[in-house]
DNA sequence: GAGTAAACGAGACGGTACGTCGGGTCTTATG
DNA sequence: CATAAGACCCGACGTACCGTCTCGTTTACTC
């Protein structure tokens, strides 16, 4: 294993500031200009940093935002409401609250949408984001299941990563269809009416 | 009514092969450059026209990708496959095969990305692209209500539009998440899960 | 000899009027913008004029300039003052007085300097302007002449010429330099000074 | 005093050879090209160095090309050819070597055409070519003065500058004349001829 | 506590695209 | 035919940002 803490190289050490300073700096810059009207020069500033210092950090716009936006979606928790239709309410609810905060409205469809040309990025993307949030899907459902409201995990794990990988495209894919491309509100009204149709499907009877 | 065809305005009228070569100009750049990489002057040159020819017609570059990825999507269509599901995965089919061309996974998610801070885009966006498409969904719950595999409509209509909005937020979103994000394809196999979980939900015994 | 008046052409005659309202358009443009600042299509809607009518009489910016300010230069008259002396600082006076027209000032250095690189300008502002006025000079010199205040003009008609057109490279280039380079007006002490030089030279007693 | 080498500025410093390759390559536009198709970006590009560069350290072509000029002008001299007459006809056919060059043609006039709307070019120019090629006049009168050629310089110093300002507007503007204007060469017969008007006076006996 | 090596702030640099503007040509319908 | 209107092609403009570079300076660790 390469030295991940190297012992203390020999030189000047990074700042361990900047890289908050800088991260901050992004999602504020987010906020007021949007990914297109963002420069890295404005985020430097902003983060009282020079531009090389970003440089030395990040390869460009798109892993600097990856970053910055990531952070955000460590703050959401599955919580307790007792049954899933409610646990999966809450936490779509806070997926939606967050879709809703500019930096990560501007940022992350951009990122995305670079990611479609540039496979490292989409990697960044998957790894830093996509994939750190599947916990959610699977502590759902391991409690789900204990309570008994869905069927024992198929032993076939392959199976199992299926079945979670979908449940995350259907929820995430919903929430930022309604509120990036449909434009309207993923209110509580709105996500009752989605997770109904996720647990029970469309051909329930209302 | 005002006129809507000037009855010959004065001067030269504008080209009318103009706008097609661009749009298709604009597909083409898409292709082989990305959303990011692509210039007008490059799109102008590929249309053979004037930059000046471009933004006569476009206010810039969100606009015109936003007219030429529209056009592709007019190109779906639902087909008669017998039952509901099978209606829906054909479309849904279609759909990812949409996506996955590179014209349009590049310029979808830029310009959507825009959209985040230029209410204009969106409603661009909204009209040419999401509101025209929701025809898929009116056709096929007709078909499917006719069949007597789903309830009735709802009398009320405003109820009416939010199942149809809920409905294309779900199934769109999830085939983008999939595609895009997730970054794997949406092919037989899932398309078939999906469905499965979008008609008897989540719940349903395997 | 070609027909100069073609007993009517056939289709529509050129507009007499266009012609005047062009050329004192472009001077008015002249005055308020300025040589690189004017635009052709400024000047055909300041004439009530398209830009075409325009184009069909010239051939582009510098022409259309050239003719504009040579009308200015006919307006220069050799006063009878009673002198040689009189007689050149009137004329000078009325040429700085010209030069001081932002119409002219603008104008005509642009046209010189386009006319370093095109022969055929160079010939239309020689003959629209130069020769025109060497008039003054040959009046004036004949005038003092006949008053004794110069000798007789040389029988060598080429020797003649060469005089004539040293006097005005002299007059007229030490006018334009005082104004438009030196930038400091050509005023009546000038002229005097000026004067005194031209006709009894540098060496003379002050 | 203020800090007139500010004892090193943060930053990369400025290339001091660039500087010299723009100008340079300013003035072999200039010969190929002239001042109306000159473009900055070529001016860069022949410099090798980018237009950001170039508009980093001149405000336009105006000023640009006033500074690449003026550096000519700096090769006149005054040869001492042991009377004023002579000393005169050597630095006018300098001056008139110089004219001929079409780096000097195209872009002289072009500027002082420019200066007539524009106050703070005209200072330029002023301060880096006229004001500074006015060293000439005063030279050469000195030294005519000690020889006795002229008369003692008058005591009253304004009375003083206003000669040697005339002097220089006569000689510069005939040559100019001569050359750009009237379009013939100054050669050495009319440098003859205008000398001796210059110092003797129209009126003096053939 | 001097030496070394890297991080750092500042800003110049080579590129590239932007969106605008003017020149000059053309294509309409109208006079 | 000439004209008014305006679209069209072309190419330069001056600006902005990117990502790299070159300075002088600062801050640790090492010998």
């Amino acid at each position: 294993m390469h030295s991940r803490t190297p012992a203390s190289r020999p030189g000047r050490p990074r700042s361990a500031a900047a890289d908050a300073a800088i991260l901050a700096a992004t999602r504020e810059a987010l906020v007021e200009l949007g990914w297109s009207k963002l420069t890295l020069q404005d985020v430097a500033t902003r983060a009282g940093v020079a531009k090389t210092t970003l440089y030395r950090r990040w390869a460009g716009k798109n892993e600097l935002v990856v970053d910055a936006v990531a952070e955000l979606f460590d703050e959401l928790r599955l919580p307790d409401r007792g049954s899933l239709a409610a646990d999966i309410e809450g936490v779509v609810l806070q997926f939606a609250a967050l879709l809703d905060r500019p930096e990560c409205r501007s940022g992350l469809m951009a990122v995305v949408a670079e990611s479609t040309r540039d496979d490292l990025l989409r990697e960044r993307i998957r790894g830093s984001i996509v994939e750190r949030q599947k916990r959610l899907v699977l502590e759902g459902r391991a409690r789900a299941t204990e309570r008994g409201e869905l069927p024992p995990e198929p032993e076939d794990e392959e199976e199992a990563a299926r079945t979670v990988d979908l449940t995350f495209d259907v929820v995430a894919g919903a929430v930022v269809h309604r509120t990036l491309v449909s434009g309207k509100p993923a209110d509580e009204a709105w996500v009752r009416s989605f997770v109904r149709v996720l647990l029970l499907g469309l051909a329930a009877p209302s």
